[in-house]
DNA sequence: TTCTAATTAAGAATGATTATCCGAAAGAGG
DNA sequence: CCTCTTTCGGATAATCATTCTTAATTAGAA
């Protein structure tokens, strides 16, 4: 009973770390099996969750797209770009007082929330001047 | 040139107006499917996606769930049960502010954003008290 | 060292969605 | 009305992210 502490396991949150902008659980695989080849995608999904589980590492589900893993533990929102895709955390404090609003009006126990942000990075406003608007 | 008013359109947006709160495409087949045997899944997507470009529907991405539509066009959030999964509105006015701030702190050019609140609903409260605890 | 439950690699299976194919039907122009 | 062009529909294959299955391996307790 309990957690393993196996080479695979140890691999992926060793991964998520060195990746550090919330990898896909591909970019993940891809990162390990330069070094370790034999390790296998389903390996890396049952690892990551479990570190989920374990509070090791956050889940970052991310609408149209695949979810994202996060070492960062402290609640925080992101934010994408319409042009490249690229997704971000968004340093801002985390707004306790509109989840206080939300369970007043809709009488749920509330939990949390997550804001995903649109819009277009920096990088790419420049590039799309460059193309003439 | 131009989009062609079919039967399977008209008979794909009145499901969603029909069926009201989101309704996924599996949903809208199956609402259609019981009066309209022939029509086939592909169809309902390419309609559903064809409504959402013209603008007379909005597309809702569910994280970890379907794609879910939705003929009520006014932005909003919405609320997620995290006991027995059900999907409804917020009915809470956009926060434009929030925009603007994280516009100027990190110079993205701000599109929008959705927020997605996560509590136990009223009704779950009551059947998890009702269970001891 | 031995034992056993947890974990692995490989690949099949799943669920949601999109792409492909080809025939049908609708609108434009004669 | 008759063609021509284009869009659209139905069927189904393909894709993508993820989970499940199976038999073999391994970590860690005894």
């Amino acid at each position: 009973m309990g957690k393993r502490n196996t080479i695979q396991r140890q691999l992926v949150i060793a991964a998520v770390r060195t990746l550090e902008n919330h990898p896909t659980a591909e970019e993940v695989y891809n990162c390990i099996v330069t070094e370790y080849p034999d390790i296998s995608k389903g390996t890396v999904y049952r690892n990551l969750n479990s570190l989920v589980e374990t509070g090791l590492l956050n889940k970052v589900a991310v609408p149209n797209g695949a979810d994202r893993f996060d070492h960062i533990l402290a609640r925080h929102y992101h934010i994408e770009c319409t042009n490249c895709g690229a997704f971000s955390d968004v340093d801002t404090e985390y707004l306790e007082d509109i989840d206080l609003k939300i369970a007043n009006s809709t009488k749920y126990k509330m939990d949390n929330h997550d804001i995903v942000f649109r819009g277009v990075c920096p990088k790419c406003q420049e590039i799309l001047k460059q193309q003439g608007h």
